[in-house]
RNA sequence: GGGCGAGUGGCGGAAUUGGCAUACGCGUUAGUUUUAGGAACUAAUGUCGCAAGACUUGGGGGUUCGAGUCCCCCCUCGCCCACCA
């Protein structure tokens, strides 16, 4: 018996699949491609650790399958090599980063081999080498050309310990992403790509991509899409003749005759010329100064109070209603979105309401919410016209106790409300309120006290006059003189019955669905309603749905409508020498000047020390000898661009690089892109599901704008992985000293138990703690597949061949939607059922070895070959699974009785459900579970289960 | 503060989407084997109970013949965003 000796044997198989090429894409294949992509590694120092494969491991099994299915499959490897972390280390130690970088990648390749990844090694790229990079500078050129790069002063943000300007999205909480220093703001020239002309198709083609829907919601939520209306408010003065409008965003024009006044931001350009109308401009220029030192830590510091300062002796007109509002400058409005001032509308927006209290700003209720059939429990009938009806809805109070005046419907039961009722034409509402307490209570001293603030709206189907009925309700409050009462007519007496009630016990009484809102009202705790529903104070559109009138009411007010985003554009340029030189050549006379092509790649030249300058600029700026050059243009004095390309750069593009790794004339030949892009599936991380891919989305549309490539979008699927972390659910570092060397559990267990351990440890998708512990399973199992061999007889199983066939289905659909752990759970059952079995059939086990070898390739491979198969199971194919087989000839069915389980029997596929029924009230345990009460219903749920009520 | 997601044995986790809760694996216990230890194999293993049986998917309510799964409220944890009008 020949041991299993997973060393040798994955050796072996490494060696052959090599020397054979098996797993090398043809360009020029009749088969149908298949591009399966993960995230190319940055080749870090301290080496690979077990979360590492995870993604390549999955994404090898779904590369696998394709195979075996007939697919020409490319899974291509390379390395995302740019960046700070070698940069860094090259600075500490004084070493060369492209010798960093070479052993960083040599021990990453070593390793990355040991697992039997089937990868086209002879595809591998490197973003820092020179044949690779040239073309990330060719494209750069291309944006330039088209004006997509261009030049900007800006404040950035600063890292004064990296020394580094960071992009927005590299600021966490105001901090530096990478090392934790608080950022700063530095005025700066800064390369750009205008990534927000592509903003909205950006946004609208995730439409037509199968991205996992949280990973479009984040793409989605990071663009920041909206849409709304450009108004313009007149500002007026004591000057006659000033003549000014702010241009003001909002996304709720429907709120515009609540806007009771407009706000600035600190740094909106307006204020120059507002200047000398301001009585006030000392003040406003000093709250001004202070606003623009705070960081954007201390602006958006939790529960940070709003401040402002209003603009005296100026005032804007709003364009709905007419009125004159004051205008104020304050903080919470961001110069950077939208027009960078608001309509303030208090009443309707959380942070205008916060603000408007603080200053004591007038609020106005413009939109009323609406809540449906909720008071007469009837559902409105859908697509019939509603009756309007204005209505009071009365809260009362006891004479002496305090409680209020409620009442519980008898003909809709289970519907609780306050005193309600329609108001009669001719009638005022204080009026309607005491009819309707005396009509329905009987109490006659009723007297009023207030009206609440606030409409809102309901709407119920009216069951004795057949109709759909749309009440708007206001709230009145009565208190009891005291308890004197007349006889209630006896058509009230039967509809409702009248109920006091605590002040605490009121929310939990009601079934009206404002109640909430209503209760707080009343007590003064003043609710914004930030909803839509119907308008209410807003002149000729009162009763209008808000969603609906927001159209009428941008022509009315003469605004546009008008998208805005969220999206900024990305700021390119990085002051550091590990990246790629962006290929300028300023010079003084022709001004900023492309590299010529021929002369790319402007090559990273050799510089003793890597550290950057003091003034921010980028190492590069002290090699006189790389700096100084000619222009391409006049042929004088000319100096190159020092700053490089941020590490976003390289793999933007890197996937289009695969196609033809070694091109030299092109970034990649025409015709092997047309065969092998879009990429099918791409599987990576979490945290590169919104930056790297919009970014390499952005640049893949710009490259088919100019008929570069053949696709709108590079990446036709997108799903993502969860991390390994350590044992104990914490994150693996090295400063924590639980980072898993998967050389170790190569050694120790071999690749395959890796493999399959790694995948079957939990969720693809989900992070889960690595248990060394726990690995000896799939050892084991793998162990028994192997002892399997010994059992094969020509004799066919049937039963076996029943259970194989549904595994087959099992693991073809599971690998499809990544959920490997159930896939092996399956293969682990079907092994079990084999080793009991008597014997097993050749072309049994062999379909198992295929459906397993995705998982496995070395063991399988062997064993494919020790039963005499000349070919590399490789080469084989996916076997298909027989629907017939799979049907059970007896089929189990649960009995219960009232819910619970009391029997299970056996029946035949064939049998009717008259039959079955007939069967479980034979069994004996039924018989005695049914001795209390009489069957009353059966309900039968095919090849499942049969429930007998009683 | 907003958005998304999750909460199931001692542990990692299953559950054809409303139909036998706890598959598969780890661990634990017993047995076989072994000089011993380990490994391997076989069996048992949610809780309470001698048992029949009862209870059990973060807590509370609801819909249903039937709820881990659907609806409402609350608690806890994770991720992303954070004054985006």
């Amino acid at each position: 018996m020949k041991e299993y000796d997973h060393k040798k044997l994955e050796k072996k198989w490494q060696t052959i699949w090599e020397k054979k090429r098996i797993y090398h894409a043809q360009n020029n294949s009749q088969k149908p491609k298949y591009y399966s992509l993960i995230e190319f590694p940055y080749p870090s120092g301290e080496g690979l650790h077990v979360g590492h494969p995870r993604p390549y491991i999955g994404m090898d099994i779904i590369s696998r399958k394709r195979r075996l299915q007939g697919f020409n499959v490319l899974y291509p490897i390379g390395w995302d090599a740019f960046g700070l972390p070698t940069e860094n280390y090259a600075i500490k130690t004084g070493q060369d980063p492209r010798m960093v970088t070479k052993e960083n990648t040599d021990t990453f390749k070593r390793q990355i081999k040991s697992l039997g990844i089937s990868f086209d090694w002879s595809r591998e790229i490197n973003t820092t080498d020179p044949e690779y990079y040239k073309w990330t500078q060719w494209i750069f050129l291309q944006f330039f050309k088209k004006g997509l790069a261009y030049k900007a002063k800006m404040m950035i943000n600063w890292c004064s310990k990296d020394k580094i300007g960071l992009a927005n999205e590299e600021v966490v909480n105001g901090c530096c992403e990478r090392c934790g220093t608080s950022v700063e703001k530095k005025e700066k020239e800064q390369w750009m790509l205008a990534i927000t002309k592509y903003a909205d198709r950006l946004y609208k083609d995730l439409d037509d991509v199968n991205y996992l829907p949280q990973i479009k919601l984040g793409q989605r939520n990071w663009i920041g899409r909206s849409e709304g209306a450009e108004i313009d408010f007149k500002i007026i003065c004591g000057s006659p003749t000033f003549t000014e409008v702010v241009k003001v965003f909002t996304t709720r024009v429907d709120t515009i005759f609540g806007a009771t006044y407009l706000v600035l931001a600190p740094e909106h350009e307006l204020l120059e010329k507002l200047k000398s109308q301001i009585s006030n401009w000392d003040e406003a220029s000093r709250y001004i100064v202070v606003n623009k030192k705070a960081s954007d830590l201390e602006r958006t510091v939790e529960n940070k109070e709003k401040t402002g300062v209003e603009l005296k002796s100026i005032k804007a007109i709003n364009p709905a209603s007419g009125e004159e509002i004051p205008v104020w400058i304050a903080g919470y409005v961001l110069a950077t979105y939208g027009t960078g001032a608001i309509m303030a509308v208090p009443a309707h927006d959380k942070r205008d309401f916060e603000f408007a209290k603080k200053y004591n700003l007038p609020i106005r209720q413009v939109v009323a919410p609406v809540s449906r059939s909720s008071i007469l429990g009837q559902m409105i009938h859908e697509g019939e016209p509603f009756r309007n009806r204005e209505a009071v809805m009365c809260i009362v109070k006891h004479w002496k106790k305090n409680e209020y005046l409620c009442q519980e419907w008898k003909d809709f039961s289970g519907v609780r409300t306050f005193i309600s009722g329609g108001i009669e034409p001719g009638e005022d509402i204080v009026t309607t309120g005491r009819r309707e307490i005396k009509e329905e209570s009987g109490y006659t001293h009723a007297k009023f006290i207030k009206q609440l603030n606030g409409f809102s709206y309901i709407e119920f189907y009216h069951q004795r006059k057949k109709v759909n009925m749309r009440a708007r309700f206001r709230y009145l409050y009565y208190e009891f003189e005291d308890g004197e009462k007349e006889e209630i007519s006896k058509v009230e007496n039967n509809q409702h019955i009248i109920v006091w009630k605590k002040p605490k016990e009121i929310v939990d009484f009601l079934t009206i669905s404002e109640k909430e809102r209503i209760w707080k009202l009343f007590n003064s705790q003043e609710e914004i309603f930030t909803g839509i529903g119907y308008m209410v104070n807003s002149g000729k559109f009162d009763g209008m749905d808000s969603e609906k009138a927001k159209k009428e009411i941008i022509e009315f007010v003469k605004g546009k409508e008008k998208t805005t985003f969220k999206l900024r554009d990305w700021i390119f340029s990085r002051q550091r020498y590990w990246g790629e030189p962006i290929p300028i050549i300023h010079c003084q006379k022709c001004g900023m000047v492309s590299v010529p092509e021929k002369d790319l790649p402007v090559e990273l030249p050799k510089v003793k020390n890597y550290q950057p300058t003091d003034s921010g600029e980028s190492p590069l700026a002290n090699i006189a000898k790389w700096v100084n050059t000619t222009c391409p243009k006049c042929g004088g004095k000319a100096k190159r661009e020092t700053d490089t390309m941020p590490n976003w750069a390289g793999s933007s593009w890197y996937y289009l690089r695969y196609v033809d790794p070694t091109n030299d004339k092109v970034f990649a030949d025409h015709k092997n892109l047309k065969y092998w892009t879009p990429v099918d599936w791409y599987n990576g991380g979490n945290e590169h599901t919104t930056l790297h891919l919009l970014y390499s989305r952005f640049w893949h549309k710009f490259l088919f704008d100019l008929k570069l490539v053949p696709t709108n979008e590079p990446y036709m699927k997108r799903t993502s992985h969860g991390m390994i972390l350590g044992e104990g659910g914490v994150k693996m570092s090295k400063s924590l000293g639980n980072v898993i060397n998967p050389d170790d559990i190569v050694k120790i267990y071999g690749a395959d138990t890796l493999r399959l351990y790694e995948m079957f440890m939990g969720p693809f998708n989900q992070s889960v703690a690595w248990s060394t512990e726990s690995i000896i399973g799939v050892r084991r199992f793998i162990e028994k597949v192997w002892r399997l061999q010994f059992k094969i007889k020509k004799k066919d199983n049937k039963e076996m061949k029943r259970i194989l066939n549904k595994t087959i289905k099992k693991v073809s659909e599971d690998i499809e939607k990544m959920h490997f752990n159930t896939a092996i759970s399956a293969m682990m059952i079907l092994a079990t059922e084999m080793e009991k079995a008597e014997n097993i059939s050749t072309n049994d086990y062999q379909k198992f070895l295929q459906i397993l070898s995705p998982f496995a390739p070395h063991i399988v491979e062997e064993l494919w070959n020790m039963l005499g198969e000349k070919k590399s199971i490789n080469l084989s194919n996916w076997p298909e699974w027989d629907a017939n087989l799979i049907i059970d000839e007896k089929i189990k069915i649960v009995v219960q009785v009232n819910g619970k389980v009391r029997a299970t029997i056996f029946i035949n596929a064939n049998e009717g459900e008259e039959e079955i029924k007939i069967k479980a009230l034979e069994n004996q345990s039924i018989v005695k579970h049914l001795a209390s009460g009489v069957p009353k219903k059966f309900i039968y749920i095919k090849n499942r289960l049969i429930n007998i009520v009683i």
